[in-house]
DNA sequence: TTTTTTGCAAATGGTTTGCATCCTT
DNA sequence: AAGGATGCAAACCATTTGCAAAAAA
């Protein structure tokens, strides 16, 4: 858990045009889980958000929360990241770069990594395919530093 | 579905090896998996597999194939690729070779492709991290050609 | 006022598990 | 023998969903 953070307007403007464009309203739900994601600066799961939302005086269901993080993936403010048990963790996007994870497989740990080659590979794959790529997955599982040493 | 293959040997002694350095026992049932899953060359989910075996006349429960299958992943002869709606895929290796996916959204077809460069950058990614890679995911996910085409 | 959203609680469904029995080594 | 494996059915549990009430546009 770290500082709470304000957000910045631009991303409350581009959630607001994702939802405009497809139909959807803005709700002071949806607005307060925007700015509780953006608080923080870490890795999260749909049921550590609630917590931290609850514990920060908000209140908002579990299933709006379930409802929300993927228009908020789809909106790209949000990276979806699944770990080795298929759970969802989050992250908001930082400076709208790319990146990807490297997952513990012990402690769960998630280290962000940032490669722009394999990025621009991707997309010529992506070229030569004529695929339309809506969401780029990028990680690897294995063990980190200290859970090598600490012999599996 | 395609046409039935038999199994390379090599596969069968690559697995029995996994489980003894493992303390575990090279059953009939496991046997009749890793056949099943060499005869084959398609993508297939753990049910499509029961089906299969059945179909095919073995007799293996789906509490076994749902064992086994992270056995035969571990081994390293079964590659896992995890959908949109995070169902786990499999499919055998074929020749050692790693390779990553394109998923489409809309139809659910997988499309392989090879990019040894991006491979190269992910184990470069590891050594930097001293990461210990166990297995690497590579998904973009979107939509396919055929599925642009019918539009969205 | 029309359409979308919320919250609740119940349902979902791929996957896991407890346990008695069976099979490998 | 001894320990791991299987099959069955029940349990899991993160996530989804139906529905009536509430809020946005």
């Amino acid at each position: 858990m770290e500082k709470r953070k304000s957000i910045h307007p631009k991303f409350v403007e581009k959630f607001r045009e994702y939802l405009k464009s497809n139909g959807f309203k803005l709700t002071s739900e949806r607005k307060a889980i925007l700015e509780q994601i953006f608080a923080y600066d870490d890795h999260f799961q749909a049921e550590d958000l609630l917590v931290r939302m609850r514990q920060d005086g908000y209140s908002v269901s579990r299933a709006t929360i379930y409802r929300t993080l993927p228009l908020l993936a789809k909106s790209g403010l949000l990276t979806e990241v699944i770990d080795a048990q298929k759970h969802s963790h989050y992250e908001h996007i930082h400076a709208l770069q790319q990146h990807a994870h490297l997952i513990c497989l012990r402690c769960g740990k998630i280290i962000e990594f940032r490669e722009p080659e394999i990025n621009a590979l991707q997309e010529a794959v992506c070229q030569t395919h004529k695929f339309r790529p809506m969401k780029y997955r990028n990680e690897i599982l294995g063990y980190c530093f200290e859970c090598q040493m600490d012999e599996i």
